[in-house]
DNA sequence: ATTGTATGTTAGTGATTACTTACATTTAAT
DNA sequence: ATTAAATGTAAGTAATCACTAACATACAAT
């Protein structure tokens, strides 16, 4: 039986929360004091803060943004496609807003590592799944500035003031929008 | 006359610097080792490390980013105008994106006062700027939406990566880019 | 020469904070 | 019951940092 008095998930949970509210700055004290845990029980697990820094926000990355464009890039109609890469996004990035914040406001200050530089794994990643997808196509596509374009509506959800985030939206609401940003982006193709 | 001793300057100077390389962060210390100034003058002058930034990075807003929107907003055809608002922003803020970085990263931390909310005066200006062109027009224009959709053209200049900054452009290639992103957005209205 | 003002020097305060040391206690498995 | 590993307690270290106190000096105007 594993050990039952095991307090790595506590952390690793008042961790996500501290840090998506504060950012690095967040301190090793209140963590574990929201943790429920003596703070040197951090630094026995973790060594460090940057390190247990590191270690949550990958964990939440790999889990809450795992791509699933590239199953979205196999759609054989690009109209189709976009759209569903449009609203993917959207959903995803606005259901973590806070995460997102932080991380792009951490990397606009260069104080995060490579692995964590939101704003390069937004690009990357979309620009992936359009080369994959027009690949196939015939028509030659300038994936990095279509890849800028998509890029620039997320971050528009996501920075610009907003009183209604994207999946908070009713349904017709959401396909009213994407409806229009797939036309402004095939617009440019 | 005047005296000449004065270190007003040099300490907004090097504050501007720091502030603008490290955020707020930047320490007072080494604010007052860039200006050549013993750290107790900037106390003396401004108080507080709070509202030496404020007065910093107001100064520095008005002096780099004066609208000129609305003057743009007279232009009757709207194409035009809409291209020499893009033109404009990017120009403007490609050319400060170290500032505006910092700017945006605080503001998404919450740590600055409302005056020297970035994304809201970048979205608030055009905003402005949009509902003053469109409102002699007949068409209704949902301004809102479209303000974001620029909004996010120009967040993805200074947030994504990006090798080659709009102000270093060729005109040519400029005039391209603006091509694509004005269709893009007249689609959308 | 005198005076007032802006600045400098030096030292220090008090708060915060990542991280440590040393020792005590709880808990699970044998 | 014993043991070993995980956790806790309490105190502290060393560094950083905004900000201050007290006193000294340079300088400009009269």
């Amino acid at each position: 039986m594993i050990a039952v008095r095991d307090k790595t998930e506590q952390i690793l949970a008042a961790a996500a929360a501290a840090f998506i509210k504060k950012g690095f700055q967040a301190t090793t004290q209140e963590i574990a004091k929201e943790a429920d845990v003596a703070e040197i029980t951090l630094f026995r697990k973790f060594s460090t803060k940057q390190n247990l820094f590191i270690t949550v926000m990958k964990k939440v990355l790999e889990t809450q943004f795992d791509a699933k464009l590239m199953k979205l890039a196999e759609e054989e109609n690009t109209e189709v496609f976009l759209k569903e890469v449009i609203n993917n996004r959207l959903d995803v990035l606005s259901e973590n807003a806070p995460m997102v914040r932080m991380l792009i406001s951490e990397s606009l200050m260069g104080n995060l590592t490579e692995e964590l530089q939101l704003p390069e794994i937004i690009f990357n990643s979309i620009k992936k799944a359009l080369d994959h997808h027009f690949q196939r196509k015939e028509i030659p596509v300038d994936t990095e500035l279509c890849a800028r374009q998509l890029g620039g509506i997320f971050l528009s959800y996501i920075i610009l003031p907003n009183d209604r985030p994207y999946h908070n939206l009713k349904t017709e609401e959401k396909n009213a929008l994407l409806e229009r940003y797939t036309k402004s982006v095939l617009s440019m193709l």
